[in-house]
DNA sequence: CGCTTCTTTCAGAAATTTGTGAAGTTAAGG
DNA sequence: CCTTAACTTCACAAATTTCTGAAAGAAGCG
Protein backbone atom coordinates (compact mmCIF):
# COMPACT_ATOMS: atom_id res chain seq x y z
CA UNK A 1 0.00 0.00 0.00
CA UNK A 2 1.29 3.51 -1.11
CA UNK A 3 1.41 6.06 1.62
CA UNK A 4 -1.67 8.10 1.91
CA UNK A 5 -0.84 11.97 1.68
CA UNK A 6 -3.91 13.88 2.91
CA UNK A 7 -2.38 16.51 0.43
CA UNK A 8 -1.96 14.69 -2.50
CA UNK A 9 -4.81 12.19 -4.31
CA UNK A 10 -3.11 9.30 -6.50
CA UNK A 11 -5.50 8.93 -9.11
CA UNK A 12 -4.45 5.81 -9.56
CA UNK A 13 -5.26 4.97 -6.52
CA UNK A 14 -8.48 6.47 -6.79
CA UNK A 15 -9.28 4.51 -10.28
CA UNK A 16 -8.91 1.50 -8.64
CA UNK A 17 -11.25 1.60 -5.64
CA UNK A 18 -13.54 2.49 -7.89
CA UNK A 19 -13.08 0.13 -11.02
CA UNK A 20 -12.83 -2.16 -7.89
CA UNK A 21 -16.33 -1.21 -5.99
CA UNK A 22 -17.77 -1.01 -8.95
CA UNK A 23 -16.93 -3.99 -10.07
CA UNK A 24 -18.50 -5.49 -7.16
CA UNK A 25 -21.66 -3.52 -7.74
CA UNK A 26 -21.93 -4.48 -10.69
CA UNK A 27 -21.55 -8.59 -9.43
CA UNK A 28 -24.73 -7.81 -7.41
CA UNK A 29 -26.62 -6.51 -10.40
CA UNK A 30 -26.43 -2.64 -10.78
CA UNK A 31 -25.76 -1.45 -14.07
CA UNK A 32 -22.16 -0.83 -14.53
CA UNK A 33 -22.27 2.71 -15.48
CA UNK A 34 -24.20 4.26 -12.47
CA UNK A 35 -21.99 1.95 -10.26
CA UNK A 36 -19.05 3.33 -11.68
CA UNK A 37 -20.21 6.93 -11.47
CA UNK A 38 -21.59 5.90 -7.80
CA UNK A 39 -18.22 4.85 -6.76
CA UNK A 40 -15.93 7.75 -7.98
CA UNK A 41 -18.63 9.88 -6.12
CA UNK A 42 -17.96 7.77 -2.77
CA UNK A 43 -14.33 8.26 -3.59
CA UNK A 44 -14.03 12.15 -3.98
CA UNK A 45 -12.95 14.43 -0.74
CA UNK A 46 -16.34 16.65 -1.39
CA UNK A 47 -18.61 13.66 -2.36
CA UNK A 48 -19.58 15.57 -5.19
CA UNK A 49 -18.48 16.20 -8.55
CA UNK A 50 -19.68 17.64 -11.93
CA UNK A 51 -20.82 16.16 -14.93
CA UNK A 52 -17.33 16.96 -16.56
CA UNK A 53 -14.97 15.84 -13.69
CA UNK A 54 -16.88 12.37 -13.98
CA UNK A 55 -16.78 12.09 -17.12
CA UNK A 56 -12.68 12.65 -17.35
CA UNK A 57 -12.57 9.85 -14.23
CA UNK A 58 -14.30 7.63 -15.96
CA UNK A 59 -13.28 7.85 -19.65
CA UNK A 60 -16.42 8.06 -20.79
CA UNK A 61 -18.80 10.15 -22.55
CA UNK A 62 -21.37 12.84 -21.26
CA UNK A 63 -24.37 11.30 -22.53
CA UNK A 64 -22.95 7.92 -20.25
CA UNK A 65 -22.81 10.32 -17.58
CA UNK A 66 -26.37 11.69 -18.04
CA UNK A 67 -27.96 8.29 -18.29
CA UNK A 68 -26.22 6.79 -14.99
CA UNK A 69 -27.32 9.77 -13.00
CA UNK A 70 -30.68 9.92 -14.03
CA UNK A 71 -30.97 6.46 -12.53
CA UNK A 72 -28.61 7.11 -9.36
CA UNK A 73 -31.01 10.06 -8.55
CA UNK A 74 -34.21 8.22 -9.50
CA UNK A 75 -33.11 5.48 -6.75
CA UNK A 76 -32.14 8.55 -4.51
CA UNK A 77 -28.38 7.58 -4.62
CA UNK A 78 -27.23 10.93 -5.16
CA UNK A 79 -28.80 14.54 -5.19
CA UNK A 80 -28.30 17.09 -7.92
CA UNK A 81 -27.42 20.58 -6.69
CA UNK A 82 -27.16 23.49 -9.25
CA UNK A 83 -24.50 25.54 -8.37
CA UNK A 84 -26.11 29.12 -8.47
CA UNK A 85 -23.42 30.92 -10.71
CA UNK A 86 -23.30 28.45 -13.55
CA UNK A 87 -25.79 26.20 -15.62
CA UNK A 88 -23.18 23.18 -14.09
CA UNK A 89 -24.80 20.77 -11.84
CA UNK A 90 -22.65 19.34 -9.34
CA UNK A 91 -24.06 15.15 -8.33
CA UNK A 92 -23.51 14.41 -4.54
CA UNK A 93 -23.45 11.78 -2.09
CA UNK A 94 -24.93 12.78 1.43
CA UNK A 95 -22.99 10.66 3.61
CA UNK A 96 -26.26 8.88 5.25
CA UNK A 97 -28.18 9.26 2.37
CA UNK A 98 -27.06 6.44 0.63
CA UNK A 99 -27.55 3.41 2.61
CA UNK A 100 -30.68 4.74 3.68
CA UNK A 101 -31.69 5.07 -0.18
CA UNK A 102 -29.87 1.14 0.04
CA UNK A 103 -32.77 0.07 2.39
CA UNK A 104 -35.14 1.51 0.32
CA UNK A 105 -35.01 -1.71 -1.47
CA UNK A 106 -37.96 -1.78 0.91
CA UNK A 107 -39.74 -1.00 -2.75
CA UNK A 108 -38.03 -4.22 -4.19
CA UNK A 109 -39.87 -6.18 -0.95
CA UNK A 110 -43.33 -4.82 -1.70
CA UNK A 111 -43.03 -5.11 -5.15
CA UNK A 112 -42.45 -9.00 -4.21
CA UNK A 113 -45.00 -9.13 -1.96
CA UNK A 114 -47.80 -8.16 -4.28
CA UNK A 115 -46.62 -10.51 -6.84
CA UNK A 116 -46.79 -13.36 -4.02
CA UNK A 117 -50.06 -12.17 -2.98
CA UNK A 118 -51.14 -12.51 -6.20
CA UNK A 119 -49.72 -15.95 -7.01
CA UNK A 120 -51.65 -16.86 -3.22
CA UNK A 121 -54.34 -15.93 -4.31
CA UNK A 122 -54.83 -17.54 -7.26
CA UNK A 123 -53.17 -21.17 -6.76
CA UNK A 124 -55.07 -21.45 -4.12
CA UNK A 125 -54.61 -20.47 -0.05
CA UNK A 126 -54.82 -23.96 0.99
CA UNK A 127 -52.64 -25.85 -1.88
CA UNK A 128 -49.44 -26.43 -1.03
CA UNK A 129 -48.16 -24.20 -3.19
CA UNK A 130 -50.24 -21.46 -2.10
CA UNK A 131 -48.98 -22.40 1.83
CA UNK A 132 -45.35 -22.36 0.21
CA UNK A 133 -45.98 -18.47 -1.47
CA UNK A 134 -47.66 -17.69 2.42
CA UNK A 135 -44.83 -18.43 4.30
CA UNK A 136 -42.70 -16.47 1.48
CA UNK A 137 -44.85 -13.60 1.93
CA UNK A 138 -44.92 -13.78 5.57
CA UNK A 139 -41.01 -13.82 5.71
CA UNK A 140 -40.72 -10.31 3.23
CA UNK A 141 -43.49 -9.01 5.47
CA UNK A 142 -41.50 -9.86 8.68
CA UNK A 143 -37.90 -8.06 6.84
CA UNK A 144 -40.24 -5.20 6.07
CA UNK A 145 -40.99 -4.33 9.41
CA UNK A 146 -37.14 -5.26 11.03
CA UNK A 147 -35.25 -2.80 8.43
CA UNK A 148 -36.74 0.27 10.16
CA UNK A 149 -36.47 -0.77 13.38
CA UNK A 150 -32.44 -1.73 12.35
CA UNK A 151 -31.71 1.78 10.27
CA UNK A 152 -33.18 2.95 13.87
CA UNK A 153 -30.45 1.28 15.83
CA UNK A 154 -27.92 1.48 12.92
CA UNK A 155 -28.67 5.42 13.57
CA UNK A 156 -27.69 4.99 17.11
CA UNK A 157 -24.72 3.17 16.95
CA UNK A 158 -23.38 5.63 14.38
CA UNK A 159 -23.26 8.22 16.87
CA UNK A 160 -21.13 6.37 19.21
CA UNK A 161 -19.07 5.28 16.50
CA UNK A 162 -18.21 8.33 14.88
CA UNK A 163 -20.10 11.44 17.08
CA UNK A 164 -22.47 13.78 16.16
CA UNK A 165 -22.30 13.70 12.90
CA UNK A 166 -24.96 16.50 12.29
CA UNK B 1 -59.72 -14.30 -10.14
CA UNK B 2 -60.99 -17.71 -10.80
CA UNK B 3 -61.47 -20.03 -8.12
CA UNK B 4 -58.56 -21.88 -7.09
CA UNK B 5 -59.54 -25.48 -6.62
CA UNK B 6 -57.06 -27.64 -4.30
CA UNK B 7 -57.25 -30.77 -6.90
CA UNK B 8 -56.64 -28.92 -10.34
CA UNK B 9 -54.12 -26.49 -10.79
CA UNK B 10 -54.93 -23.49 -13.55
CA UNK B 11 -51.44 -24.05 -16.01
CA UNK B 12 -52.14 -20.71 -16.88
CA UNK B 13 -52.74 -19.74 -13.12
CA UNK B 14 -49.51 -20.68 -12.44
CA UNK B 15 -47.38 -19.52 -15.23
CA UNK B 16 -49.10 -15.69 -14.89
CA UNK B 17 -47.30 -16.31 -11.36
CA UNK B 18 -44.41 -17.62 -12.53
CA UNK B 19 -43.43 -15.08 -15.26
CA UNK B 20 -44.94 -12.41 -12.98
CA UNK B 21 -42.81 -13.14 -10.21
CA UNK B 22 -39.70 -13.83 -12.14
CA UNK B 23 -39.79 -10.34 -13.66
CA UNK B 24 -39.55 -8.70 -10.05
CA UNK B 25 -36.42 -11.10 -9.34
CA UNK B 26 -34.96 -9.74 -12.88
CA UNK B 27 -35.91 -6.42 -11.80
CA UNK B 28 -33.80 -6.97 -9.20
CA UNK B 29 -30.46 -8.15 -10.36
CA UNK B 30 -31.19 -11.74 -11.51
CA UNK B 31 -30.84 -13.29 -14.58
CA UNK B 32 -33.97 -14.06 -16.04
CA UNK B 33 -33.35 -17.99 -16.60
CA UNK B 34 -32.60 -19.00 -12.98
CA UNK B 35 -35.52 -16.67 -11.91
CA UNK B 36 -37.56 -18.77 -14.32
CA UNK B 37 -36.83 -21.88 -12.66
CA UNK B 38 -36.62 -20.44 -9.21
CA UNK B 39 -39.86 -18.82 -9.24
CA UNK B 40 -41.64 -21.89 -11.05
CA UNK B 41 -39.84 -24.19 -8.32
CA UNK B 42 -41.99 -22.10 -5.32
CA UNK B 43 -44.91 -22.31 -7.44
CA UNK B 44 -44.93 -26.12 -7.48
CA UNK B 45 -46.57 -28.30 -5.33
CA UNK B 46 -44.26 -30.43 -4.16
CA UNK B 47 -41.65 -27.94 -3.95
CA UNK B 48 -39.58 -30.45 -6.73
CA UNK B 49 -39.18 -30.70 -10.26
CA UNK B 50 -37.39 -32.56 -13.04
CA UNK B 51 -35.42 -30.76 -15.55
CA UNK B 52 -38.04 -31.90 -17.95
CA UNK B 53 -41.13 -30.68 -16.38
CA UNK B 54 -39.18 -27.49 -15.63
CA UNK B 55 -38.57 -27.30 -20.01
CA UNK B 56 -42.03 -27.74 -20.63
CA UNK B 57 -43.16 -25.18 -18.22
CA UNK B 58 -40.89 -22.60 -18.83
CA UNK B 59 -41.09 -23.75 -22.49
CA UNK B 60 -37.04 -23.87 -22.89
CA UNK B 61 -34.38 -26.27 -24.22
CA UNK B 62 -32.53 -29.11 -21.30
CA UNK B 63 -29.13 -26.69 -22.22
CA UNK B 64 -30.84 -23.01 -20.33
CA UNK B 65 -32.37 -25.68 -17.39
CA UNK B 66 -29.31 -27.19 -17.24
CA UNK B 67 -27.41 -23.54 -16.31
CA UNK B 68 -29.92 -22.23 -14.27
CA UNK B 69 -30.27 -24.24 -11.75
CA UNK B 70 -26.06 -24.85 -11.81
CA UNK B 71 -26.38 -20.92 -10.95
CA UNK B 72 -29.30 -21.61 -8.21
CA UNK B 73 -27.64 -24.20 -6.83
CA UNK B 74 -24.45 -22.42 -6.21
CA UNK B 75 -26.26 -19.67 -4.73
CA UNK B 76 -28.10 -22.39 -2.39
CA UNK B 77 -31.15 -21.29 -3.79
CA UNK B 78 -32.00 -25.02 -4.93
CA UNK B 79 -31.17 -28.36 -4.14
CA UNK B 80 -30.43 -31.15 -6.34
CA UNK B 81 -31.92 -34.63 -5.72
CA UNK B 82 -31.71 -37.65 -7.29
CA UNK B 83 -34.52 -40.03 -7.39
CA UNK B 84 -32.93 -43.31 -6.36
CA UNK B 85 -34.41 -45.70 -9.50
CA UNK B 86 -33.86 -43.04 -12.55
CA UNK B 87 -31.28 -40.65 -13.72
CA UNK B 88 -33.50 -38.30 -13.53
CA UNK B 89 -32.68 -35.40 -11.13
CA UNK B 90 -35.11 -33.24 -8.89
CA UNK B 91 -34.20 -29.26 -8.35
CA UNK B 92 -35.53 -28.70 -4.75
CA UNK B 93 -36.55 -25.43 -2.66
CA UNK B 94 -36.89 -26.11 0.99
CA UNK B 95 -39.11 -23.68 2.17
CA UNK B 96 -37.17 -22.31 4.63
CA UNK B 97 -33.50 -22.63 2.78
CA UNK B 98 -34.96 -20.63 0.06
CA UNK B 99 -34.72 -17.33 2.12
CA UNK B 100 -32.15 -17.90 4.29
CA UNK B 101 -30.39 -18.41 0.81
CA UNK B 102 -31.53 -14.75 -0.08
CA UNK B 103 -29.94 -13.48 3.08
CA UNK B 104 -26.45 -15.13 1.93
CA UNK B 105 -26.36 -11.95 -0.11
CA UNK B 106 -24.37 -11.79 3.08
CA UNK B 107 -21.39 -12.63 0.80
CA UNK B 108 -22.20 -9.59 -1.45
CA UNK B 109 -21.84 -7.83 1.96
CA UNK B 110 -18.45 -9.45 2.48
CA UNK B 111 -17.25 -8.63 -0.96
CA UNK B 112 -18.25 -5.06 -0.27
CA UNK B 113 -16.35 -4.83 2.98
CA UNK B 114 -13.43 -6.39 1.68
CA UNK B 115 -13.28 -3.19 -1.23
CA UNK B 116 -14.04 -0.81 0.62
CA UNK B 117 -11.37 -1.51 3.31
CA UNK B 118 -8.99 -1.69 0.65
CA UNK B 119 -10.74 1.99 -0.12
CA UNK B 120 -9.99 3.39 3.15
CA UNK B 121 -6.67 1.80 3.39
CA UNK B 122 -5.47 3.42 -0.31
CA UNK B 123 -6.91 6.69 0.25
CA UNK B 124 -5.95 7.31 3.94
CA UNK B 125 -7.95 6.90 6.70
CA UNK B 126 -8.03 10.63 7.24
CA UNK B 127 -8.52 12.33 4.50
CA UNK B 128 -12.18 12.90 3.96
CA UNK B 129 -13.24 10.24 1.10
CA UNK B 130 -11.42 8.01 3.44
CA UNK B 131 -13.69 9.16 6.45
CA UNK B 132 -16.54 8.49 3.85
CA UNK B 133 -15.94 5.08 2.86
CA UNK B 134 -15.26 3.98 6.83
CA UNK B 135 -18.69 5.25 7.69
CA UNK B 136 -19.73 2.93 4.99
CA UNK B 137 -17.96 -0.01 5.86
CA UNK B 138 -18.95 0.78 9.82
CA UNK B 139 -22.86 0.44 8.10
CA UNK B 140 -21.85 -2.78 6.12
CA UNK B 141 -20.32 -4.53 9.44
CA UNK B 142 -23.33 -3.50 11.21
CA UNK B 143 -25.85 -5.17 8.80
CA UNK B 144 -23.87 -7.55 8.99
CA UNK B 145 -24.31 -8.46 12.27
CA UNK B 146 -28.18 -7.54 12.63
CA UNK B 147 -28.67 -9.81 9.75
CA UNK B 148 -27.84 -12.82 11.55
CA UNK B 149 -30.04 -11.63 14.73
CA UNK B 150 -33.11 -10.94 12.39
CA UNK B 151 -33.06 -14.22 11.27
CA UNK B 152 -33.20 -15.65 14.86
CA UNK B 153 -36.40 -13.39 15.35
CA UNK B 154 -37.55 -14.86 12.02
CA UNK B 155 -37.27 -18.12 13.56
CA UNK B 156 -39.50 -17.55 16.27
CA UNK B 157 -41.75 -15.09 14.46
CA UNK B 158 -42.70 -18.44 12.06
CA UNK B 159 -43.53 -20.41 14.77
CA UNK B 160 -46.19 -18.38 16.13
CA UNK B 161 -47.23 -18.27 12.28
CA UNK B 162 -47.31 -21.38 11.41
CA UNK B 163 -46.54 -23.35 14.27
CA UNK B 164 -43.79 -26.58 14.61
CA UNK B 165 -43.22 -26.56 10.84
CA UNK B 166 -40.04 -29.05 11.50
C1' DC C 1 -21.00 -54.79 -21.47
C1' DG C 2 -23.82 -52.26 -24.51
C1' DC C 3 -28.26 -49.73 -24.77
C1' DT C 4 -30.96 -46.18 -23.34
C1' DT C 5 -32.15 -42.15 -20.82
C1' DC C 6 -30.99 -38.09 -18.85
C1' DT C 7 -27.72 -34.25 -18.09
C1' DT C 8 -24.00 -31.26 -19.31
C1' DT C 9 -20.89 -28.77 -22.35
C1' DC C 10 -19.88 -25.94 -26.23
C1' DA C 11 -19.96 -23.17 -30.40
C1' DG C 12 -22.64 -20.13 -32.55
C1' DA C 13 -27.08 -17.38 -33.72
C1' DA C 14 -30.18 -14.11 -31.88
C1' DA C 15 -31.57 -10.75 -28.83
C1' DT C 16 -30.57 -7.44 -25.53
C1' DT C 17 -27.86 -4.02 -23.38
C1' DT C 18 -24.62 -0.38 -23.36
C1' DG C 19 -22.18 3.71 -24.74
C1' DT C 20 -21.26 7.08 -28.39
C1' DG C 21 -21.76 11.10 -31.49
C1' DA C 22 -24.67 14.47 -32.95
C1' DA C 23 -28.57 17.16 -32.77
C1' DG C 24 -31.84 19.31 -29.55
C1' DT C 25 -33.08 21.87 -25.31
C1' DT C 26 -32.57 24.96 -21.50
C1' DA C 27 -31.00 28.82 -19.05
C1' DA C 28 -27.23 32.21 -17.70
C1' DG C 29 -24.90 36.41 -19.06
C1' DG C 30 -23.93 39.90 -22.04
C1' DC D 1 -32.75 38.99 -27.39
C1' DC D 2 -28.75 36.52 -28.78
C1' DT D 3 -24.83 33.80 -27.50
C1' DT D 4 -22.94 30.23 -25.29
C1' DA D 5 -22.20 26.63 -21.84
C1' DA D 6 -24.03 23.05 -20.11
C1' DC D 7 -27.24 18.90 -19.87
C1' DT D 8 -30.33 15.59 -22.30
C1' DT D 9 -32.28 12.76 -25.87
C1' DC D 10 -32.01 9.72 -29.73
C1' DA D 11 -30.55 6.58 -33.43
C1' DC D 12 -27.17 3.50 -34.18
C1' DA D 13 -22.91 0.58 -33.70
C1' DA D 14 -20.51 -2.42 -30.75
C1' DA D 15 -20.13 -5.48 -27.14
C1' DT D 16 -22.17 -8.59 -24.20
C1' DT D 17 -25.44 -11.81 -22.74
C1' DT D 18 -28.62 -15.44 -23.45
C1' DC D 19 -30.50 -19.45 -25.37
C1' DT D 20 -30.39 -23.20 -28.62
C1' DG D 21 -29.10 -27.49 -31.14
C1' DA D 22 -25.85 -30.91 -31.44
C1' DA D 23 -22.51 -33.78 -29.55
C1' DA D 24 -20.38 -35.74 -25.63
C1' DG D 25 -20.61 -37.60 -20.98
C1' DA D 26 -22.65 -40.36 -16.92
C1' DA D 27 -25.42 -43.96 -14.96
C1' DG D 28 -29.14 -47.25 -14.53
C1' DC D 29 -30.90 -51.63 -16.57
C1' DG D 30 -31.18 -55.53 -19.35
Amino acid sequence: MAEPNAEERDPEAVSRFVEGFAAQLVEAGMQRMPARVFAALLASDSGAMTSAELGEQLQVSPAAVSGAVRYLAQQHMVSREREPGSRRERYRVHSNQWYEALTNRDAVLKRWELALRAGVDSLGPATPAGRRLSETLAFFEFVDGEIAAMMERWRAHRETLFGDGT
